[in-house]
DNA sequence: GCGCAGGTTTCCC
DNA sequence: GGGAAACCTGCG
């Protein structure tokens, strides 16, 4: 694990000595969409229905309005905590040329989030650029989630399949989401089916929804899991890749997007491949590895505007 | 005003 | 299978 202890107090708690985490390389490697830097070192971050405020104090790191509780059934398990990267980074840097990439976002971590909500956040990151997903998603959870009031200010957690399965197609298209309206609208009302398939489901009935259900896709093996999670409109190889990485612990997982293509080409003169080859190649060069691979070459990358 | 952005679908070969 | 165009909208 990369903490040495937590010590907790009312309504925040502090992690004491952590390594391998910087919270700008965590929340700027393509992860996550609900964060908002408040100050330097310092971040709101919305999910699972809570909100927390994030800071880091030299090696320690404070969490503010959060349990006990929600420290230790939501908090530990989204930062990662109980990995030790250092066994990941000491394997990846055998590669020389990815060495530099993980020098440069040593704070990176993997988080794990919630599969509906990466599902659809995913779904609308396709041809899209990141104030614009950000400002969609917010629309969704202001539209639809729960309100959370923390310092006099008002958010919105990002909402269930409960809160949201009456959403219709106009109102999907009010929040910005476009061309992918018709994807959201389709996958919310799969998602919803699959769950009351799956409460009604007797003995030995195959449903046509069950392949919808989030936990059972989770549960399939690394490749059945990127087939499977294709079956929602909107979500091909790309957007599969990240949803099983970051809400689903397929850690073989390696989405290539432009910039992880850049990385390729920049690193590895994976010049002219085609996104699939790409993701073929780094899979079997990273092996059970490569989702953290792809998050180093992202973060390095995007920062460093490679080859723009 | 025009091109393009953290891809997917659809159509065509 | 693999490649190319269309897709909505906002922003530089």
């Amino acid at each position: 694990m990369d903490y040495k202890s937590v010590e907790f107090y009312d309504n925040y708690l502090i992690i004491k000595k952590l390594s391998n985490f910087k919270l700008k390389h965590i929340f700027e490697c393509g992860q996550i969409f609900r964060f908002e830097e408040i100050a330097e070192n310092n971040f709101i971050v919305i999910a699972f229905g809570r909100l927390i405020e994030v800071k880091e104090d030299g090696n320690d790191v404070i969490i503010y309005n959060s349990t006990k509780e929600d420290f230790q059934n939501i908090w530990l398990k989204y930062f990662d905590l109980d990995r030790d990267y250092s066994v990941i980074k000491d394997e990846l840097s055998k590669d020389v040329l990815l060495k530099q990439s993980i020098e440069f976002g040593y704070g990176v971590r993997v988080l794990n989030q919630d599969p509906f909500e990466m599902l659809l956040s995913f779904i609308i990151s396709a041809r899209n650029n990141i104030p614009s997903i950000k400002k969609t998603v917010n629309k969704i959870s202001n539209k639809w989630g729960k309100e959370i009031i923390y310092k006099n200010k008002t958010y919105y957690a990002f909402p269930n399949i409960d809160e949201i399965k009456d959403a219709t197609l106009e109102e999907i298209q009010e929040t910005g989401a476009s061309f992918r309206s018709k994807y959201i609208f389709d996958t919310i009302k799969n998602v919803y089916n699959s769950k009351t398939a799956k409460e009604d489901l007797k003995a030995n009935d195959t449903n046509e929804y069950i392949k919808y259900d989030l936990d059972y896709i989770k549960n399939l093996d690394d490749d059945d899991c990127h087939n499977a999670l294709q079956e929602f409109k909107g979500v091909g190889s790309k957007v599969a890749d990240c949803i099983m990485l970051f809400s689903m612990e397929k850690t073989s997982a390696f989405p290539v997007d432009v910039w992880v293509k850049r990385a390729m080409i920049h690193f590895y003169g994976a010049e002219d491949a085609s996104l699939n080859k790409i993701r073929i190649f780094g899979r079997n060069k990273f092996g059970k590895l490569a989702g953290f691979a792809q998050q180093y070459l992202f973060y390095y990358a995007r920062e460093n505007k490679i080859n723009v």
